[in-house]
DNA sequence: GCGCTTCTTATTGTATACAAAATTGCGCAG
DNA sequence: CTGCGCAATTTTGTATACAATAAGAAGCGC
């Protein structure tokens, strides 16, 4: 994290998620370089990064803008979050052992609090499901999964729109979380796959519905819809 | 292509594909640069790409080697192949048109040729394979599923063991790509997507097959590995 | 002889300078 | 006024020089 390269990838993500940088917007090598305060060799880096991570698009002359998310997109982002970790899920249904379990009833039991507090600690609950999530997929035991996943689980939108989760919705999560201990405690695989999937999709639609509400009353307008 | 980090990446890769470079080997930044006649900066970002397709690794000290594929992470790998192809096909089945249906009509149908020729032809196969499924990635018409796949469709090993298909497994392919349009023609999402994974799921095994049989072979000699 | 420290060397990370390419703006002809 | 084409400027791509860091080798004490 000390490596130049790393800290310029880290600001520049940071500028995106938090949308200080808005899809769209162009991104000079220069201008960043002189942001981050290292030379355009690690920008480059972490500009190569940042597009694997899909987070920004480079045109066809090699240019570089934020990349914007249609509805659609994000919707099929999370498809195939809830496919890839329902298959996380599968797998660590079959691997897991107790220490392993036991973690993760700690961490849930975290998330618990952080709930139930009022108000809800939201960046505390995103931290430690982020951290739930992340122990499963280790616990799923394959390489090429882990690096497919992480692409998709870091997207911008996501964290920007969870602070719009709703009690119900972050104890909703909280319980579902149990559920898939409970199928971990069994080691049933399909169970567990099935319970993460629904999991995925209902924190999309979770996401849509806001969206929705959001866009309406931002689109008086017009839309700018293909 | 014509750019040197292009030429870099193309160089690298052919190497390690064709097994030029050996799982393990160690990639000094400076002689890639010589051999692909380019300074280290472009070879910097072919390996940055390489590293992303996971066909190298960096250890803690950031030195890269060639990566190391147990028969595990093959399939590892294969699996998610299967799922994500699958999931291809099942969207592929809910868009495609007249069109690109019978594109990959006539695609398959020069399968059937390369197949039936004596001796059959295995590279032209390849070529054709590779056009076929990708025409259904693009039918799917989803940008990230087209990114996670592409990584994992460009396999080292598939490559150089594809060569070890017989007669009977390249006949077996085309035989499947058909029930594929089948299931394309009648817009069957659950059909095409049970075909695909097993139509991965096959190909896995022919490679452990052939794997197996090779090992076998090479273990008796002795071989310098680690 | 063995283990530790230190120095040397090899390799990667970063900065900068230069080359290539592309976009933009201007000028000019129609 | 519009469309085209050229040139000026901006932006990215590549090469090279230098700095930082890690691996390897030699020297030293025990």
């Amino acid at each position: 994290m000390s490596r130049a390269s790393d800290r310029a990838y880290s600001t520049i993500r940071e500028m995106i998620v938090s949308g200080e940088l808005a899809p769209g917007d162009s991104l000079r090598e220069e201008a960043l370089a002189e942001i981050c305060d290292v030379s355009r060799t690690p920008v480059r880096e972490a500009l190569r990064r940042l597009e694997a991570d899909m987070l920004i698009h480079k045109t066809e002359s090699q240019r570089s803008y934020v990349a914007d998310w249609s509805l659609d997109d994000i919707g099929d982002a999370f498809e195939l979050r809830a496919m890839l970790e329902g298959h996380a899920a599968r797998r660590a249904a079959k691997r897991i052992d107790d220490a392993t379990l036991q973690a993760l009833r700690e961490c849930n039991a975290r998330i618990g609090k952080a709930v139930i507090a009022s108000p809800p600690d939201v960046d505390g609950f995103l931290e430690l499901n982020r951290e739930f999530h992340a122990l499963i997929l280790e616990t799923a035991e394959s390489r090429r999964l882990t690096g497919l996943l992480t692409a998709l689980i870091e997207q911008p939108v996501v964290w920007r729109t969870a602070h719009h989760y709703g009690k119900d919705e972050l104890r909703r999560s909280h319980q579902e979380h149990d559920e898939l201990l409970a199928a971990f405690a069994r080691g049933d695989g399909a169970w567990a796959e099935s319970i993460m999937a629904g999991h995925i999709r209902r924190a999309f639609h979770a996401y849509a519905d806001a969206h929705r509400g959001l866009t309406a009353i931002h689109s008086a307008g017009g839309k700018k819809q293909a």
